[in-house]
DNA sequence: TGACATTTACGAAACTATTCGTATGTTTGT
DNA sequence: ACAAACATACGAATAGTTTCGTAAATGTCA
């Protein structure tokens, strides 16, 4: 629950790695990844995520295992407040119905909402 | 409906000025942003806006006059669109729920949220 | 053992965004 | 007209992120 500062482009596809997978060792991730650039570039960046105490490594073996530090839920909550304060001028409302409108979602997603409001109200 | 990229954060603070009080001068948007930094720094981000076809100005009379070209709506679903994709692996509904979750939204936005929704039905 | 593959460490280049100093041009007021 | 105030243009410094080349250490296996 401490307060990191939001990670980078970069750093967050990684942590999805990371959040998907558990543990994993810079190859793994490399190549969950799928992405162009080179296994030199993960690894640097995983190596300015463990700086930064974005995850922390087992290191004991010489292929370093790396794990998640931050949650995804507060990483989640990081963009969202961002988002709302700077793009929806503070209102989460907005924001919402904006995602509803335009990403149409299915009826059963939007029951899904429904009863996640009205179990909000029943507390 | 045309595809700009999306907009930097400082261009983002920028833009929402324009969006509030309409067509401005360098000046103008400085003062409301109430930042820091130097005029000319204001200055330069509206030229750099300007160029990349975010706004649009009157350079007719000596002090020039910029308004927003991209609209409000538009890219606040560029922004949406972007974190729904790489921070909530495509779910929208996710991102509502949890953005309703952690009160961030008041009774009184929940209500409306739910009259969107009963309106989303009744249709 | 010795060649080869794998891994980490490290520095620096490439790129982007932000910031500001300074030069230059224009308007205003006396 | 002339000085002061204000505006734009522009180049460059700064800062942060991403990228990769290269070196050094470690593991593998015939």
């Amino acid at each position: 629950m401490k307060e990191h500062k939001k990670p980078t482009d970069g750093e967050l596809s990684i942590l999805n790695v990371l959040w998907q997978n558990g543990p994993s060792s810079v190859r793994d991730v490399h190549e969950e990844l799928g992405t162009e650039s080179k296994y030199t570039t993960t690894l640097k960046l995983l190596q300015i995520m463990y700086e930064k105490g974005y995850v922390k490594r087992d290191d004991s073996a010489k292929t370093h295992i790396y794990e998640a530090v931050i949650s995804r839920e507060d990483t989640q909550d990081q963009y969202l407040q961002k988002m709302i304060d700077t793009v929806f001028n503070g209102s989460a409302s907005k924001m919402v119905m904006q995602a509803l409108g335009r990403h149409k979602a299915t009826p059963e997603e939007l029951d899904e909402i429904k009863k996640y409001l009205d179990d909000i109200d029943n507390k």
